[in-house]
DNA sequence: GTCTATACTAGGATAGAC
DNA sequence: GTCTATCCTAGTATAGAC
Protein backbone atom coordinates (compact mmCIF):
# COMPACT_ATOMS: atom_id res chain seq x y z
CA UNK A 1 0.00 0.00 0.00
CA UNK A 2 2.50 2.90 -1.11
CA UNK A 3 0.65 6.36 -1.67
CA UNK A 4 -0.75 7.02 1.82
CA UNK A 5 -0.83 10.83 2.47
CA UNK A 6 1.70 11.33 5.12
CA UNK A 7 -0.78 9.71 8.05
CA UNK A 8 0.14 9.30 11.71
CA UNK A 9 3.43 7.31 10.78
CA UNK A 10 5.00 5.69 13.68
CA UNK A 11 3.20 6.79 16.67
CA UNK A 12 6.93 5.54 18.43
CA UNK A 13 8.40 8.90 17.12
CA UNK A 14 5.54 11.20 17.62
CA UNK A 15 5.38 13.40 20.69
CA UNK A 16 3.48 15.25 18.40
CA UNK A 17 1.75 14.84 15.09
CA UNK A 18 3.02 15.43 11.45
CA UNK A 19 6.46 16.89 11.76
CA UNK A 20 6.58 19.28 8.75
CA UNK A 21 3.24 20.64 9.82
CA UNK A 22 4.55 21.71 13.17
CA UNK A 23 7.71 22.93 12.01
CA UNK A 24 5.71 25.23 9.30
CA UNK A 25 3.36 26.86 12.35
CA UNK A 26 6.34 27.40 14.16
CA UNK A 27 8.06 29.49 11.71
CA UNK A 28 5.23 31.32 10.77
CA UNK A 29 4.67 31.80 14.52
CA UNK A 30 8.21 32.87 14.93
CA UNK A 31 7.93 35.25 12.50
CA UNK A 32 4.23 36.87 13.67
CA UNK A 33 5.83 36.96 17.09
CA UNK A 34 8.87 39.03 15.71
CA UNK A 35 6.97 41.42 14.17
CA UNK A 36 4.11 42.59 16.87
CA UNK A 37 5.42 40.78 20.34
CA UNK A 38 3.96 37.78 22.46
CA UNK A 39 0.61 39.78 23.52
CA UNK A 40 0.02 41.35 20.10
CA UNK A 41 -0.05 38.17 17.97
CA UNK A 42 -3.15 36.76 17.04
CA UNK A 43 -3.35 32.94 16.31
CA UNK A 44 -5.32 33.95 13.64
CA UNK A 45 -2.60 35.97 11.71
CA UNK A 46 -0.44 33.25 12.29
CA UNK A 47 -2.95 30.80 10.83
CA UNK A 48 -3.55 33.35 7.98
CA UNK A 49 0.10 33.69 6.96
CA UNK A 50 -0.23 29.64 6.42
CA UNK A 51 -3.34 29.94 4.46
CA UNK A 52 -5.57 27.96 7.48
CA UNK A 53 -7.99 28.97 10.09
CA UNK A 54 -7.20 28.47 13.72
CA UNK A 55 -8.43 25.07 13.62
CA UNK A 56 -5.04 24.02 12.39
CA UNK A 57 -2.95 25.49 14.78
CA UNK A 58 -4.95 24.23 17.90
CA UNK A 59 -4.84 20.77 16.74
CA UNK A 60 -1.05 21.04 16.91
CA UNK A 61 -0.43 23.31 20.12
CA UNK A 62 -3.22 24.12 22.94
CA UNK A 63 -2.23 27.88 23.90
CA UNK A 64 -0.73 30.54 22.37
CA UNK A 65 1.97 30.48 25.40
CA UNK A 66 3.00 26.61 23.90
CA UNK A 67 3.80 28.10 20.70
CA UNK A 68 5.89 30.34 22.06
CA UNK A 69 7.04 28.11 24.08
CA UNK A 70 8.15 25.88 21.29
CA UNK A 71 9.60 28.55 19.32
CA UNK A 72 12.32 29.59 21.92
CA UNK A 73 13.13 25.99 22.79
CA UNK A 74 13.83 25.48 18.99
CA UNK A 75 16.13 28.42 19.33
CA UNK A 76 17.99 26.96 22.12
CA UNK A 77 17.96 23.84 20.49
CA UNK A 78 19.66 25.78 17.03
CA UNK A 79 21.77 27.59 19.18
CA UNK A 80 22.97 25.30 21.73
CA UNK A 81 23.96 22.30 18.87
CA UNK A 82 26.35 25.35 17.03
CA UNK A 83 27.88 26.65 19.83
CA UNK A 84 28.51 23.91 21.97
CA UNK A 85 31.07 21.98 19.21
CA UNK A 86 33.31 25.40 19.06
CA UNK A 87 33.12 26.35 22.65
CA UNK A 88 34.21 22.35 23.55
CA UNK A 89 36.64 22.30 20.62
CA UNK A 90 40.77 22.51 21.54
CA UNK A 91 42.10 26.08 20.73
CA UNK A 92 42.74 28.57 23.19
CA UNK A 93 39.97 30.27 24.97
CA UNK A 94 40.01 33.69 23.12
CA UNK A 95 40.42 32.09 19.61
CA UNK A 96 36.71 29.81 20.54
CA UNK A 97 35.44 33.05 21.81
CA UNK A 98 36.17 34.82 18.25
CA UNK A 99 34.30 32.04 16.55
CA UNK A 100 31.64 31.25 19.03
CA UNK A 101 30.78 35.32 18.82
CA UNK A 102 30.74 35.35 14.86
CA UNK A 103 28.76 32.11 14.78
CA UNK A 104 26.07 33.26 17.11
CA UNK A 105 26.26 36.41 15.24
CA UNK A 106 25.55 34.37 12.35
CA UNK A 107 23.07 32.11 13.63
CA UNK A 108 21.38 35.63 14.70
CA UNK A 109 21.02 36.45 11.28
CA UNK A 110 19.73 32.89 9.54
CA UNK A 111 17.58 32.73 12.17
CA UNK A 112 16.21 35.80 12.59
CA UNK A 113 12.80 35.49 13.93
CA UNK A 114 13.59 32.66 16.32
CA UNK A 115 16.29 34.24 17.35
CA UNK A 116 14.38 37.87 17.74
CA UNK A 117 11.67 35.55 19.61
CA UNK A 118 14.61 34.36 22.07
CA UNK A 119 15.60 38.33 23.27
CA UNK A 120 11.76 38.63 23.76
CA UNK A 121 12.28 36.92 26.81
CA UNK A 122 10.38 34.24 28.63
CA UNK A 123 9.41 35.53 31.97
CA UNK A 124 7.55 38.42 31.61
CA UNK A 125 4.88 36.83 29.67
CA UNK A 126 2.42 35.56 31.45
CA UNK A 127 2.85 36.78 34.81
CA UNK A 128 1.18 34.86 37.36
CA UNK A 129 -1.46 33.76 35.22
CA UNK A 130 0.42 30.22 33.96
CA UNK A 131 -0.45 26.41 34.45
CA UNK A 132 1.48 24.67 36.22
CA UNK A 133 2.50 22.68 33.71
CA UNK A 134 3.62 25.79 31.86
CA UNK A 135 5.78 26.63 35.11
CA UNK A 136 7.24 23.40 34.24
CA UNK A 137 8.20 24.22 30.66
CA UNK A 138 9.03 27.46 31.20
CA UNK A 139 11.94 26.66 34.01
CA UNK A 140 13.30 23.78 31.50
CA UNK A 141 13.42 26.84 28.52
CA UNK A 142 15.24 29.36 31.19
CA UNK A 143 17.68 25.83 32.27
CA UNK A 144 18.32 25.54 28.55
CA UNK A 145 18.77 29.76 28.30
CA UNK A 146 21.51 29.07 31.71
CA UNK A 147 23.22 26.17 29.55
CA UNK A 148 23.53 28.04 26.54
CA UNK A 149 25.68 30.90 28.51
CA UNK A 150 27.38 28.43 30.89
CA UNK A 151 29.27 27.84 27.38
CA UNK A 152 30.18 30.96 27.04
CA UNK A 153 31.09 31.84 30.81
CA UNK A 154 33.29 28.72 30.91
CA UNK A 155 35.60 30.19 27.90
CA UNK A 156 35.67 33.29 29.31
CA UNK A 157 36.73 31.88 32.82
CA UNK A 158 39.70 30.14 31.21
CA UNK A 159 40.79 33.01 28.89
CA UNK A 160 40.90 34.52 32.49
CA UNK A 161 42.58 31.87 33.99
CA UNK A 162 45.42 31.74 31.39
CA UNK A 163 45.69 35.44 31.49
CA UNK A 164 44.47 36.42 28.01
CA UNK A 165 41.16 38.08 29.14
CA UNK A 166 41.19 40.55 31.95
CA UNK A 167 40.30 40.29 35.06
CA UNK A 168 36.46 40.56 36.22
CA UNK A 169 33.26 38.67 36.51
CA UNK A 170 33.05 36.24 34.00
CA UNK A 171 28.70 36.22 34.52
CA UNK A 172 28.80 39.69 33.67
CA UNK A 173 31.37 39.47 30.73
CA UNK A 174 28.93 37.14 29.37
CA UNK A 175 25.94 40.10 29.69
CA UNK A 176 28.19 42.14 28.09
CA UNK A 177 29.14 40.01 24.89
CA UNK A 178 25.60 38.54 24.43
CA UNK A 179 24.60 42.12 24.81
CA UNK A 180 26.30 43.29 22.07
CA UNK A 181 25.33 40.45 19.78
CA UNK A 182 21.34 40.29 20.69
CA UNK A 183 21.17 43.87 20.27
CA UNK A 184 20.93 43.56 16.57
CA UNK A 185 17.89 41.74 16.78
CA UNK A 186 16.19 45.06 18.54
CA UNK A 187 17.41 47.50 15.56
CA UNK A 188 18.35 45.46 12.65
CA UNK A 189 15.81 45.11 9.92
CA UNK A 190 16.69 42.21 7.49
CA UNK A 191 15.00 42.88 4.03
CA UNK A 192 12.51 40.62 3.24
CA UNK A 193 14.27 39.52 0.43
CA UNK A 194 17.67 38.39 1.93
CA UNK A 195 18.16 35.38 3.90
CA UNK A 196 21.51 34.26 4.47
CA UNK A 197 23.13 37.53 3.61
CA UNK A 198 26.80 37.56 4.81
CA UNK A 199 27.04 41.14 5.59
CA UNK A 200 30.68 40.54 6.31
CA UNK A 201 31.38 43.86 7.25
CA UNK A 202 29.11 44.35 10.39
CA UNK A 203 30.29 40.67 11.35
CA UNK A 204 33.99 41.73 11.63
CA UNK A 205 33.43 45.34 13.50
CA UNK A 206 31.51 43.34 16.06
CA UNK A 207 33.96 40.58 16.86
CA UNK A 208 36.85 42.50 17.09
CA UNK A 209 35.16 44.93 19.24
CA UNK A 210 34.16 42.08 21.62
CA UNK A 211 37.64 40.10 20.98
CA UNK A 212 39.21 43.60 22.14
CA UNK A 213 36.77 44.33 24.79
CA UNK A 214 37.47 41.10 26.56
CA UNK A 215 41.24 41.04 26.06
CA UNK A 216 43.51 41.43 29.08
CA UNK A 217 45.20 45.17 28.72
CA UNK A 218 48.73 43.38 28.92
CA UNK A 219 47.71 40.56 26.56
CA UNK B 1 -7.93 83.97 47.52
CA UNK B 2 -5.12 81.44 48.89
CA UNK B 3 -5.93 77.89 49.58
CA UNK B 4 -7.57 77.02 45.83
CA UNK B 5 -6.49 73.24 45.64
CA UNK B 6 -4.03 73.75 42.48
CA UNK B 7 -6.28 74.69 39.70
CA UNK B 8 -5.53 75.21 35.76
CA UNK B 9 -2.36 78.08 36.98
CA UNK B 10 -1.54 79.59 34.09
CA UNK B 11 -2.88 78.75 30.94
CA UNK B 12 0.30 79.54 29.30
CA UNK B 13 2.15 76.56 30.65
CA UNK B 14 -0.31 73.97 30.16
CA UNK B 15 0.20 72.04 27.14
CA UNK B 16 -1.68 69.87 28.95
CA UNK B 17 -3.51 70.39 32.76
CA UNK B 18 -2.06 69.45 35.77
CA UNK B 19 1.91 68.75 35.61
CA UNK B 20 2.05 66.60 38.62
CA UNK B 21 -0.66 64.47 38.12
CA UNK B 22 0.78 64.17 34.12
CA UNK B 23 3.75 62.78 35.89
CA UNK B 24 2.59 60.38 37.99
CA UNK B 25 0.36 58.76 35.52
CA UNK B 26 3.86 58.62 33.52
CA UNK B 27 5.88 56.85 35.88
CA UNK B 28 3.14 54.20 36.77
CA UNK B 29 2.46 53.71 32.85
CA UNK B 30 6.32 53.26 32.88
CA UNK B 31 6.31 50.85 35.27
CA UNK B 32 3.56 48.91 33.60
CA UNK B 33 5.03 48.89 30.51
CA UNK B 34 7.91 47.52 31.89
CA UNK B 35 6.38 44.33 33.46
CA UNK B 36 4.25 43.38 31.06
CA UNK B 37 4.93 45.28 27.36
CA UNK B 38 2.82 47.36 25.42
CA UNK B 39 0.48 45.28 24.93
CA UNK B 40 -0.32 43.35 27.67
CA UNK B 41 -0.81 46.26 29.53
CA UNK B 42 -4.30 47.79 30.17
CA UNK B 43 -5.12 50.67 31.37
CA UNK B 44 -7.25 49.40 34.29
CA UNK B 45 -3.76 48.48 35.27
CA UNK B 46 -1.76 51.68 35.33
CA UNK B 47 -5.08 53.53 37.02
CA UNK B 48 -5.10 50.61 39.97
CA UNK B 49 -0.95 51.74 40.41
CA UNK B 50 -2.72 54.97 41.28
CA UNK B 51 -5.52 53.95 43.29
CA UNK B 52 -7.72 55.54 40.95
CA UNK B 53 -9.70 54.49 37.81
CA UNK B 54 -9.71 54.76 34.28
CA UNK B 55 -11.48 58.22 34.21
CA UNK B 56 -8.36 59.52 35.50
CA UNK B 57 -5.57 58.05 33.43
CA UNK B 58 -8.20 58.73 30.06
CA UNK B 59 -8.80 62.73 31.17
CA UNK B 60 -4.53 63.11 30.66
CA UNK B 61 -4.25 60.72 27.53
CA UNK B 62 -6.78 60.21 25.21
CA UNK B 63 -5.47 56.64 24.13
CA UNK B 64 -2.92 54.08 25.72
CA UNK B 65 -0.77 54.95 22.67
CA UNK B 66 -0.23 58.39 23.59
CA UNK B 67 0.57 57.54 26.84
CA UNK B 68 3.39 55.33 25.55
CA UNK B 69 4.76 57.69 23.61
CA UNK B 70 4.96 59.83 26.56
CA UNK B 71 6.73 57.65 28.58
CA UNK B 72 9.25 56.96 25.46
CA UNK B 73 9.67 60.95 25.05
CA UNK B 74 10.42 61.05 28.73
CA UNK B 75 12.90 58.53 28.65
CA UNK B 76 14.30 60.60 25.27
CA UNK B 77 14.26 63.87 27.03
CA UNK B 78 16.50 62.60 30.09
CA UNK B 79 19.05 61.00 28.08
CA UNK B 80 19.78 63.82 25.95
CA UNK B 81 19.53 65.98 28.71
CA UNK B 82 22.43 64.09 30.46
CA UNK B 83 24.53 62.99 28.02
CA UNK B 84 24.79 65.73 25.69
CA UNK B 85 26.79 67.93 27.87
CA UNK B 86 29.53 65.18 28.36
CA UNK B 87 29.38 64.66 24.76
CA UNK B 88 30.21 68.27 24.13
CA UNK B 89 32.48 69.17 26.58
CA UNK B 90 36.47 69.51 26.06
CA UNK B 91 38.37 66.62 27.05
CA UNK B 92 39.80 63.45 24.92
CA UNK B 93 37.68 61.73 22.70
CA UNK B 94 37.79 58.19 24.29
CA UNK B 95 37.86 60.38 28.28
CA UNK B 96 34.00 61.66 26.68
CA UNK B 97 33.15 58.41 25.84
CA UNK B 98 33.74 56.73 28.77
CA UNK B 99 31.91 59.59 31.05
CA UNK B 100 29.34 58.69 28.69
CA UNK B 101 28.66 55.17 28.71
CA UNK B 102 28.89 55.43 32.59
CA UNK B 103 26.25 57.94 32.68
CA UNK B 104 24.12 55.53 30.47
CA UNK B 105 24.64 53.00 32.37
CA UNK B 106 23.39 55.02 35.31
CA UNK B 107 20.74 56.61 33.95
CA UNK B 108 19.59 53.10 33.37
CA UNK B 109 19.77 52.23 36.89
CA UNK B 110 17.78 55.16 37.79
CA UNK B 111 15.23 55.31 35.58
CA UNK B 112 14.82 51.92 35.38
CA UNK B 113 11.42 51.45 34.13
CA UNK B 114 11.55 54.49 31.40
CA UNK B 115 14.86 53.27 30.20
CA UNK B 116 13.24 49.81 29.71
CA UNK B 117 10.46 51.26 27.76
CA UNK B 118 12.64 52.90 25.71
CA UNK B 119 14.29 49.46 24.70
CA UNK B 120 11.10 48.21 23.67
CA UNK B 121 11.35 50.30 20.62
CA UNK B 122 8.11 52.16 19.21
CA UNK B 123 8.10 50.95 15.58
CA UNK B 124 6.82 47.72 16.58
CA UNK B 125 3.89 48.25 18.17
CA UNK B 126 1.04 49.80 16.17
CA UNK B 127 1.49 48.66 12.91
CA UNK B 128 -0.35 49.96 10.42
CA UNK B 129 -3.34 50.88 12.62
CA UNK B 130 -2.11 54.35 13.62
CA UNK B 131 -3.88 57.43 12.90
CA UNK B 132 -1.75 60.55 11.22
CA UNK B 133 -1.62 62.39 14.29
CA UNK B 134 0.48 59.40 15.92
CA UNK B 135 2.73 58.84 12.99
CA UNK B 136 4.01 62.86 13.43
CA UNK B 137 4.25 61.77 17.11
CA UNK B 138 6.24 58.59 16.38
CA UNK B 139 8.84 59.90 13.75
CA UNK B 140 9.28 63.05 15.86
CA UNK B 141 10.66 60.79 18.78
CA UNK B 142 12.23 58.32 16.35
CA UNK B 143 14.18 61.52 15.55
CA UNK B 144 14.57 62.20 19.11
CA UNK B 145 16.54 58.69 19.56
CA UNK B 146 18.39 59.54 16.04
CA UNK B 147 19.72 62.60 17.57
CA UNK B 148 20.85 60.73 20.85
CA UNK B 149 22.63 58.20 19.08
CA UNK B 150 24.42 60.84 17.19
CA UNK B 151 25.70 62.15 20.09
CA UNK B 152 27.49 59.24 20.46
CA UNK B 153 28.85 58.54 16.71
CA UNK B 154 30.16 62.23 16.38
CA UNK B 155 32.33 61.65 19.55
CA UNK B 156 33.06 58.35 18.07
CA UNK B 157 34.38 59.71 14.64
CA UNK B 158 36.26 62.26 16.62
CA UNK B 159 38.03 59.12 18.10
CA UNK B 160 38.54 57.17 15.09
CA UNK B 161 40.33 60.32 13.50
CA UNK B 162 42.34 61.18 16.35
CA UNK B 163 43.23 57.34 16.24
CA UNK B 164 42.37 56.75 19.65
CA UNK B 165 39.80 54.49 18.37
CA UNK B 166 40.29 51.89 15.99
CA UNK B 167 38.83 52.11 12.20
CA UNK B 168 35.49 51.42 11.14
CA UNK B 169 32.16 52.57 11.17
CA UNK B 170 31.32 54.95 13.50
CA UNK B 171 27.37 54.08 13.45
CA UNK B 172 28.18 49.93 13.87
CA UNK B 173 30.36 50.80 17.17
CA UNK B 174 27.61 52.66 18.98
CA UNK B 175 24.95 49.80 17.94
CA UNK B 176 27.78 47.75 19.83
CA UNK B 177 28.10 50.03 22.79
CA UNK B 178 24.38 50.57 23.10
CA UNK B 179 23.96 47.03 22.77
CA UNK B 180 26.29 46.73 25.45
CA UNK B 181 24.86 48.55 27.89
CA UNK B 182 20.90 48.42 26.76
CA UNK B 183 20.83 44.83 26.92
CA UNK B 184 20.87 45.63 31.23
CA UNK B 185 17.17 46.17 30.48
CA UNK B 186 16.89 43.09 29.40
CA UNK B 187 18.39 40.98 31.32
CA UNK B 188 18.90 42.92 34.80
CA UNK B 189 15.85 42.82 37.30
CA UNK B 190 16.38 45.89 40.28
CA UNK B 191 14.99 45.06 43.48
CA UNK B 192 11.51 46.59 44.00
CA UNK B 193 13.11 48.59 47.10
CA UNK B 194 16.60 49.68 45.74
CA UNK B 195 16.71 52.58 43.44
CA UNK B 196 19.32 54.60 42.78
CA UNK B 197 21.93 51.66 44.37
CA UNK B 198 25.48 52.44 42.25
CA UNK B 199 26.68 48.64 41.40
CA UNK B 200 30.04 50.57 40.65
CA UNK B 201 30.86 46.99 40.55
CA UNK B 202 29.07 46.34 37.14
CA UNK B 203 29.58 49.92 36.20
CA UNK B 204 33.02 49.28 35.78
CA UNK B 205 33.16 45.81 34.19
CA UNK B 206 31.38 47.22 31.43
CA UNK B 207 32.83 50.36 31.16
CA UNK B 208 36.04 49.05 30.66
CA UNK B 209 34.89 46.43 27.91
CA UNK B 210 33.20 48.95 25.98
CA UNK B 211 36.47 51.43 26.21
CA UNK B 212 38.72 48.46 25.24
CA UNK B 213 36.14 46.96 22.22
CA UNK B 214 36.75 50.78 20.75
CA UNK B 215 40.55 51.42 20.97
CA UNK B 216 43.00 51.32 18.80
CA UNK B 217 45.23 48.37 18.98
CA UNK B 218 48.12 50.19 18.62
CA UNK B 219 46.56 53.30 21.19
C1' DG C 1 -11.07 66.29 37.61
C1' DT C 2 -12.50 61.81 38.79
C1' DC C 3 -15.83 58.17 39.08
C1' DT C 4 -19.32 54.69 37.46
C1' DA C 5 -21.57 52.84 33.98
C1' DT C 6 -21.76 50.95 29.40
C1' DA C 7 -20.81 50.20 24.27
C1' DC C 8 -18.13 47.69 21.44
C1' DT C 9 -14.47 44.73 19.59
C1' DA C 10 -10.69 41.62 19.34
C1' DG C 11 -9.14 37.51 20.29
C1' DG C 12 -8.30 32.98 23.03
C1' DA C 13 -10.23 28.80 23.27
C1' DT C 14 -13.62 24.89 22.35
C1' DA C 15 -17.31 21.94 19.99
C1' DG C 16 -18.72 19.71 16.42
C1' DA C 17 -19.33 19.28 11.33
C1' DC C 18 -16.90 17.40 7.46
C1' DG D 1 -6.63 16.95 10.25
C1' DT D 2 -8.89 21.06 9.15
C1' DC D 3 -12.76 24.12 9.02
C1' DT D 4 -16.87 26.82 10.74
C1' DA D 5 -19.48 28.43 14.37
C1' DT D 6 -19.73 29.97 18.80
C1' DC D 7 -18.70 31.18 23.70
C1' DC D 8 -16.69 34.21 26.65
C1' DT D 9 -13.49 37.28 28.69
C1' DA D 10 -10.61 41.22 28.77
C1' DG D 11 -9.81 45.56 27.70
C1' DT D 12 -10.19 50.19 24.86
C1' DA D 13 -12.70 53.96 24.76
C1' DT D 14 -16.72 57.05 25.71
C1' DA D 15 -20.86 59.24 28.14
C1' DG D 16 -22.63 61.14 31.73
C1' DA D 17 -23.14 61.54 36.87
C1' DC D 18 -21.02 63.91 40.72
Amino acid sequence: MPSQTKKKLSSAASAGLDESVRLEILSAAAEAFMKNGFAATSIDTVADMLGATKGRVYYYYKSKADLFFDVYREAMRINIDTIRPIAKSDQTPSERLSLMANAHLMLILEHFPFQRVATQGIEMHLSGSTTPEQRKVLSALISARDRYEQLFVDVISEGIATGEFADGDPRLKVKAVLGTLNWITIWYRPKAGETRQPPAKFADEFVSYITRGLRSPNG
